[in-house]
DNA sequence: AAGCAAGATACTCTCGAAATTTCTTCGGTA
DNA sequence: TACCGAAGAAATTTCGAGAGTATCTTGCTT
């Protein structure tokens, strides 16, 4: 057959990427009844699907009583982005000392693909639009991809697709902060390519930090998400 | 009922200490019918259970051919170690910088738990005992504890679950080793208590490279582990 | 010896029953 | 009348067994 990978795994990409896209709200319950209409599957399969999502910590299991979509917070917010600062430019520094050439010409590739994006929606002028959201992401996994060590390439993906919940649902409140988005990745880029470790460090912190800047300015205002 | 969490939660609970405690050995297949009796339990919960450790890395499952328990390697142990001294300094210069009175007595505590268990099983002096196992984790953990930090605790805890299995399987084979473990103990806890967190993080470093290059070093004479 | 087919084995998925939680309703009391 | 609590009903989650499907093994043919 054609299902070479199989059916808990469609589900389970599907789950991850809708609630990663933002298709099930944080906080939001779910529902074996409606998932499994929603991905023509059955409920063992789904509850395979949300163990492993827990496991990863984007959604959260109480014994009886069902998953729900991880909520937000700042408290959390803040912990994530010094644990993402920490480990991005740890294994950064592992990249460049262990990065080749290759590894140089497939981040500026990222980097290209990544500046001819158009950032927001064309349909929806106050959203990300997702093929940049696609780019972006590449362009950071790449960027510490040089490491040799996949341990901590594996920890700092993780950490990254965490952030990326806070990402999807804060950005369009914050965009209009007026920032040079790309100026910063250039900036990361030039950095890698001469090989300046403690520059390139300076750079993506500061690249993760005023993310989460513009985020807990408009997170204070919102008093579900307070504390 | 007195079964308050779940089945597959007790299943699961237990798959993972048997596997960590080493009576899974590394590379062992894990099959429905076999694990589905000696758990007294169905496939599916037994499959849930797997699905969870293979996300922690703890298990490794392809598609159609089921599970077995995660390979030992060199490599892997490197990568883990390195990652594992870059994380654990990390988080213990935060809990130098957040901890308080109350994590410092929980600390010396569960050191002096430590310094009274005895090392080695008594019925088995080729291999550690249950209870220093248990107490020697549990000083560690109480060591980062002070950091305030969820997300790098969590991060330092799997890491640490992660060296466990390469310390059952290979601790045997070089605990001949001239070494003062009690010692580096009391270093580490002392440095922690006059709060000298260069002094705390060298010692704590050079406490987990030194089991890996006693390791390292008898895994070099096993063929099935090296690389 | 290599290739192929049939049987055996093992894994995946669905369906339905059992157990638990949550919601609703009803009666009592201040 | 408003509030609190208990009992029953409904909804939801969890668990187990069997059908379906893929992979591996065995033995035969070329």
């Amino acid at each position: 057959m054609a299902t070479a990978p199989t059916k808990a795994e469609r589900v389970y990409g599907q789950l991850r990427a809708d609630i990663l896209a933002g298709r099930h709200p944080p906080g939001q319950r779910l529902r074996y009844t409606e998932l499994a209409e929603r991905y023509d599957t059955s409920m063992g399969v789904l509850r395979e699907g949300m163990l492993r999502l827990a496991e990863q910590g984007l959604v959260k299991g109480e014994p009886q009583q069902g998953f729900q979509v991880v909520e937000l917070s700042g408290a959390d917010l803040r912990d994530l982005t010094e644990a993402r600062c920490e480990l991005e430019s740890l294994t950064l520094r592992h990249a460049l000392a262990d990065g080749d050439v290759e590894w140089e010409s497939r981040l500026i590739a990222a980097h290209h693909r990544l500046s001819r994006a158009a950032e927001l929606d064309p349909d929806d002028s106050e959203r990300l639009s997702d093929h940049w959201v696609a780019a972006h992401a590449e362009f950071h996994r790449t960027l510490l991809d040089g490491c040799a060590n996949q341990r901590l390439k594996d920890i700092a993906g993780s950490l990254r697709d965490a952030a990326e919940l806070y990402r999807r649902w804060s950005v369009p409140l914050g965009h209009h902060a007026n920032r040079d988005i790309p100026g910063e990745h250039a900036e990361i880029l030039a950095a890698v390519l001469a090989r300046d470790a403690d520059q390139a460090v300076l750079h993506l912190r500061s690249h993760i930090e005023y993310t989460t800047n513009v985020l807990l300015d408009s997170l204070a205002g919102d008093a579900a998400l307070s504390q």
